[in-house]
RNA sequence: GGGCCGGUAGAUCAGCCUGGUGGAUCGCCCGCUUUGCAAGCGGGAGGUCGCGGGUUCAAGUCCCGCCCGGUCCA
């Protein structure tokens, strides 16, 4: 796909680089040393550097430091980094490449870079790789700084291409990393990633890839490569890997948390090995070849042969090390995650911190470590790393609230869990549980299948897991699938729409000229319908033409093009009076400006965690979704409500400005993007004056007070870690209050008691309904207890069938006499009839010598029943039912007696 | 937003498929046994079966709606 040519520098031909072939991956590279015959990468050589120390006192700062400092020298402006979270864009949740801070909008070239050329050393977080963090030394990583120079080359304005970036990438390695030039090795490739690809060089030393330099000149589009306006260059070195390289320690996780590994080990209770096995195995873990999805004990094996080291050893002294790396990584990870504003959840980005805590916690219980070890550990990693982002130390309370009911949660869920294992294996007849057992454990109760399987086994019951469980999982979600179709317009060839409502917020008519209509939808040059976008809905009203007009049902906008959606048809090119249903209007722009509002208070109160996680804004009401790890308190709602409420009192402006995007996210920060990342070159920005600012297109009042009373009725939690305020604010709030007024004085007025007492007063009845009841038990005993000798005496006068007749007793009254009766005789059969208003119930019981002699209580019960224009049912012991006709089925009754007599 | 599971005594749960007087274990209270404790034995208290409708002679159980919790998927 790429040619040759795109890496025959000038670079490497007056230096005498050859292009040779690795004899074991195969790929090309540009080398310095003739005799060379592999491209000098993991996991074609061993990891050759270690020992060596170049450089000894090198950690991840001054490596970062020697990293920024030579292209600052070189004419490179230092950057600041960015959030791990990447909250300017909507395609991937976390910052996974130093290039990820300007894609999209730099990339495209809507936005001009910051600096040009520049250099940063971005965190960035990519989970793709978990599972392979500490089976690899450190060349896996879950959270690593990337350092990248940039350079962007607009057409006709070039910075720097191939040649220098090569050039420059040659002279750190040798100037400032005092590298051996034989060493490095240039292989070539292509990258992908993040929207954009192009050809690129990965540089390699002693079997450690340290950068990749990107030549980035494509855009992705689907399964296309569309070439880019502009050509960039996007570089990657790998700041612990400088640091690891230069200090020739024996792991990267040596290098990057110093002295807290061999803390951990011995919190642990485990003794690191000795220096030369961690050595053997270490420089051997280059040759693992982890990439196609093998298992850890394959894996371990194979290191086994390759060291010479028993597989015993290996696992008894290095496997526990792995997981303190994994461990100490994950940690790390969470530190950087949280900080940024991330809520442990089951949806999006809180997914992903989850997925982490869990699997940080499942190593601590590998290890034996106490329960809140993580929170200890993530503690630490604050106070490593908060000096070089001190924005880590900002958020520590709240981060360790959120590590410890994750860390509750979590429990929770595994003990539920082991419980409903150990029942469902008990249940079993063959000591086998099955894959819809295992599906159903997992989808409905979060339990993954290597938990069940441990705890299975303990009762000794086999648990096979197939290879493609999650598959399986993935299916039983399929068809469940629904895609519901928007109806589409043609719009081309039309000009952009003359937004109305973004020139006066307030207008509610205009006159408009259509450019094209059909059935169902008018398409006019400008207009002040609102469409349906960020939450807010379109609004409604009529279009006016000559004698005729259509109702507008709804407003959609396609590309810049504003459609009204019409109960009839427009003709073409006439001139229509458009009028907005102002009350809908004005009712939606008082709860978008409240929600604003409402969210600054939330994050006032709560945290600057909270981020909004979705909203809607209706005529009446609306609700917005925040992050919270946990439940509000009364009293915060409270207070949420006060704020907000203050805020509409002192009435203060509501202004609307289109700004150009990064002067935006400088001035304010990425948390204009609340409600999504908006596109463009300039964003329009919503600002409550010296409360709230935020990127927004929809339409607002143009002071607080117009807002008038903000009302919270409900918060809900709609998922673990997203709440869901719902509130009504200004006549809908009012309409709310009489609503709840009126129910209350419903409420009183049954109670016939004062509003102010009813809550009492109801409280009282349930107490005495409790009383009441007891009472009733009490009587029916004793009822029972009176009625007892009179029945035992007519059986002793020779009465087989014998018939009471009662009050107002229910069912199980009447049973319960029954029971009393049976328990002292069991020859005998017993009628009670017990009358009510406008029925009367029946129960009939037969003792066991009575059914010795052919009689069946629900026979008995069916017969009088039918006589008595009533139903009956039950067993052949005791029955019950329900007679109409009184007399009807006392006739029956005698009847009965007489026969059995 | 959608799917699945659950809500029964203070706690953990059985009962629901197949409707017919609401159960077990732990905890609690009382008594016996014991020098005392732990334990053992005997007895007892403790339930609007999440809420609201419907079907039925009869609903914890079947059907529908809602509320709450858990969990998976998007």
């Amino acid at each position: 796909m790429i040619s040759e040519e795109e890496y025959k520098l000038k670079f490497f031909a007056e230096k005498g680089f050859v292009r040779k072939r690795c004899k074991v991956c195969s790929s090309a590279f540009w080398t310095l040393d003739h005799d060379r015959e592999t491209c000098g990468d993991a996991p074609c050589q061993e990891y050759t550097f270690i020992g060596r120390a170049l450089k000894p006192e090198v950690n991840v700062p001054k490596a970062r430091k020697l990293f920024l400092d030579f292209f600052e020298e070189r004419g490179h402006r230092i950057v600041e980094p960015y959030p791990v979270v990447a909250r300017w864009r909507e395609d991937i949740f976390l910052t996974i490449a130093s290039i990820a801070v300007f894609q999209p909008f730099v990339t495209d070239g809507i936005v001009p870079p910051p600096a040009n050329p520049l250099v940063i050393s971005q965190p960035c977080i990519r989970l793709v790789d978990i599972d392979n963090v500490g089976l690899t030394s450190g060349r896996h990583l879950t959270i690593f700084e990337m350092g990248g120079h940039h350079a962007f080359n607009f057409p006709g304005k070039e910075v720097y291409w191939k040649e220098e970036t090569v050039k420059l990438c040659h002279e750190f390695l040798i100037e400032v990393m005092e590298v051996d030039e034989k060493a490095i090795t240039y292989k070539e490739g292509f990258w992908v990633g993040g929207g954009n690809a192009g050809p690129d060089v990965e540089v390699c030393v002693d079997g450690l890839e340290l950068a990749t330099l990107v030549f980035m000149c494509f855009k992705v589009k689907g399964e296309e490569y569309v070439p880019m306006n502009m050509r960039i260059v996007d570089t990657g070195y790998g700041i612990e890997r400088i640091a690891w390289f230069l200090s020739g320690k024996p792991t990267a996780f040596h290098v990057i948390y110093g002295d807290l590994i061999d803390r951990m080990c011995s919190d642990a209770g485990i003794t690191p090995p000795n220096y030369d096995l961690l050595v053997r195995a270490s420089k051997a873990s280059a040759l693992m070849r982890i990439e196609r999805g093998r298992t850890v004990d394959e894996l371990r094996r194979e290191l086994s042969i390759v060291t010479k080291i028993p597989l015993e050893v290996l696992e008894k002294e290095i496997a526990p090390l792995e997981r303190i790396f994994a461990l100490a990584d994950h940690a790390k990870c969470l530190a950087f995650m949280l900080a940024d504003g991330v809520v442990p959840s089951n949806v999006g980005e809180g997914y992903l911190a989850r997925l982490v805590i869990r699997r940080a916690l499942r190593i601590c219980e590998l290890l034996r470590l106490e329960s809140g070890y993580l929170k200890k550990l993530v503690d630490e990693q604050i106070r490593i790393w908060s000096y070089d982002f001190p924005r880590l130390g900002k958020m520590k309370d709240t981060i360790m609230e959120m590590l410890e009911l994750e860390e509750e949660k979590f429990r929770a869920t595994i003990n539920r869990g082991r419980s409903l294992v150990t029942r469902m294996a008990k249940g079993l007849k063959s000591k086998v549980i099955l894959v819809d057992m295992l599906l159903q454990l997992y989808d409905s109760h979060g339990l993954p299948p290597e938990v069940v399987k441990e705890e299975a086994e303990k009762l000794g019951v086999d648990v096979q897991v197939p290879d493609n469980f999650y598959g399986l999982v993935a299916q039983l979600h399929q068809s469940a699938k629904h895609v519901e179709e928007e109806r589409q317009y043609d719009v081309s060839g039309l000009p952009p729409t003359r937004l109305l409502y973004y020139e006066d917020q307030y207008m509610s008519s205009f006159h408009g000229r259509v450019l094209r209509s059909g059935n169902g939808y008018v398409i006019l040059d400008q207009t002040c319908f609102y469409p349906r976008g960020g939450g807010q809905e379109a609004d409604r009203g009529l279009l006016i033409f000559g004698d005729s007009k259509v109702r507008v049902l709804d407003v959609v906008k396609i590309g810049d093009v504003v459609v009204h959606v019409v109960d009839g048809v427009a003709p073409q090119g006439v001139l229509v009076k458009g009028e907005l249903d102002v009350e809908r209007r004005l009712g939606l722009m008082r709860h978008h400006t409240a929600t604003h509002i409402l969210l600054e208070a939330i994050r006032r109160v709560l945290g600057s965690h909270v981020w909004q996680a979705g909203a809607q804004k209706l005529p009446d009401r609306a609700h917005l979704d925040v992050t919270h790890y946990k439940h509000l308190t009364n009293e915060q709602l409270r207070m949420i409500e006060e704020l907000a409420n203050e805020i509409v009192l002192k009435n203060l402006p509501v202004k609307v400005s289109f700004v150009e995007r990064e002067k935006a996210e400088r001035k304010y920060g990425f948390e204009i993007y609340q409600g999504g990342v908006v596109p463009g070159r300039n964003v329009r920005i919503v600002e409550v004056e010296g409360w709230n600012v935020q990127a927004c297109g929809g339409t607002h009042v143009a002071s607080t007070g117009e807002v008038g009373l903000i009302k919270v009725i409900k918060v809900d939690r709609i998922q673990d870690g997203v709440l869901r305020f719902e509130y009504k604010v200004g006549k809908a709030a009012l309409e709310y209050a009489r609503e709840l007024e009126e129910n209350l004085k419903k409420i009183a007025h049954v109670l016939e008691c004062p509003v102010e007492q009813a809550s009492t007063v109801a409280g009282k009845l349930k107490l005495e309904i409790k009383q009441l009841r007891k009472e009733k038990e009490i009587l029916k005993d004793r009822v029972a207890e009176m009625l007892l000798p009179i029945i035992l005496d007519r059986r002793r006068r020779g009465e087989l069938v014998i018939d009471v007749e009662l009050e107002k007793v229910e069912h199980d009254g009447m049973i319960a006499l029954a029971e009393k009766v049976l328990e002292r005789t069991d020859d005998i059969v017993l009628v009670v009839l017990s009358k009510h208003d406008n029925k009367a119930l029946l129960v009939v019981a037969c003792g066991s010598k009575a059914l010795d002699r052919g009689l069946e209580a629900n026979k008995i019960a069916l017969e009088i029943a039918q006589a008595g224009k009533g139903k009956a049912g039950g067993k052949k012991e005791i029955a019950q039912g329900m007679i109409e006709d009184l007399e009807g089925a006392k006739r029956k009754i005698e009847e009965v007696k007489e026969r059995h007599r």
